[in-house]
DNA sequence: CTTGACCCTATAGTTACTACAGGGTGTGTA
DNA sequence: TACACACCCTGTAGTAACTATAGGGTCAAG
């Protein structure tokens, strides 16, 4: 199977999968007598593998190990408990950053009038205002939490982390 | 007041605001005889602005447009409100993809039989399983609603659209 | 032979930071 | 005066997970 056919098999960008080779996650497949990679079913499965992994938000390190956990299977299932544990708080904190997120926005929304000038607009003056030091109805409620507002900064700067 | 002092006052790494600069968002401060940056009042509250939008998740091209309307008070206030309808819109998706991302993440989790052995490891027979087409726990219910897989795949893949 | 689809490697770009290299400036202390 | 330390500067590179582009090779059909 050519790098095309296995896109199409799996929906992933050729691109992308150049990338997981690369990065180590998926194994180099043989190569035709003209360069071009021949993938077998193994190369499907690990490939499903590491997509299914994705849509769990878990990052490529993590699929490395949970990799590793695979090829060995005398290796200690607490391992990969901790490693699910993780990702699972992670994802309950971003998951609450995003609602307080929301709340915010939708109360900063509805601060819009019924002017249509850029200067007249409540949404400006709600943004701006938090520039002067007054408490914006958006962050009011976390004002008096700053452990909020800090719940809502931290993930979004380290988005990565 | 130099660089240091500013990010003491804001809670902006100097290197950020260095960035925010070089992006266009802050506005370049008069320097001293040293080279050493002098930042006015002004550059407080623009900082400020930013990181309010920061914490609202807009991103800096969408910062840049608000900064626009601050600049001209005589355009139209309905393009903040698209702009803020659009975000809300995208943090509204993301909190959806999310919800479903903890629920997939605590069926996984709840897969850890007692063995301590990898080989035995409920999570990873399951995240084995997806790479062979069976459908998995996690995503079982996913799987009878493509809609609902896409809408897990394609915001992650996408975080930074 | 030409054309278009597919493939290759290497490099760069995206977003929002964050870190580092190498060097300059200012101040306090011995 | 010399040294140490904190702070500043510009430029470059790195982070994570892709995604795009440049330049060139291969293959099959017309």
């Amino acid at each position: 199977m050519r790098i095309g056919e296995l896109g199409q098999a799996t929906g992933v960008d050729i691109e992308t999968i150049r990338y997981y080779e690369k990065a180590g996650l998926l194994p180099a497949p043989e190569r035709r007598q003209n360069g071009y990679r021949a993938y077998a079913p193994l190369h499907v499965e690990r490939l499903a593998f590491i997509r299914h992994c994705r849509a769990l938000d878990i990052s490529l390190a993590d699929i490395q190990r949970l990799l590793a956990f695979v090829a060995h299977p005398e290796s200690d299932c607490r391992d990969i408990d901790r490693l699910i544990d993780a990702q699972l708080a992670r994802v309950q904190a971003r998951l609450q950053s995003m609602q307080a997120l929301e709340r915010q926005l939708t109360a900063l929304r509805g601060r819009c009038g019924k002017s249509h000038l850029a200067g007249d607009c409540g949404i400006l003056h709600e943004l701006v205002a938090a520039a002067h030091h007054e408490a914006c109805i958006c962050h009011r409620e976390a004002l008096s939490k700053p452990a909020e507002v800090e719940a809502v900064i931290a993930p979004l700067a380290t988005q990565g982390a």
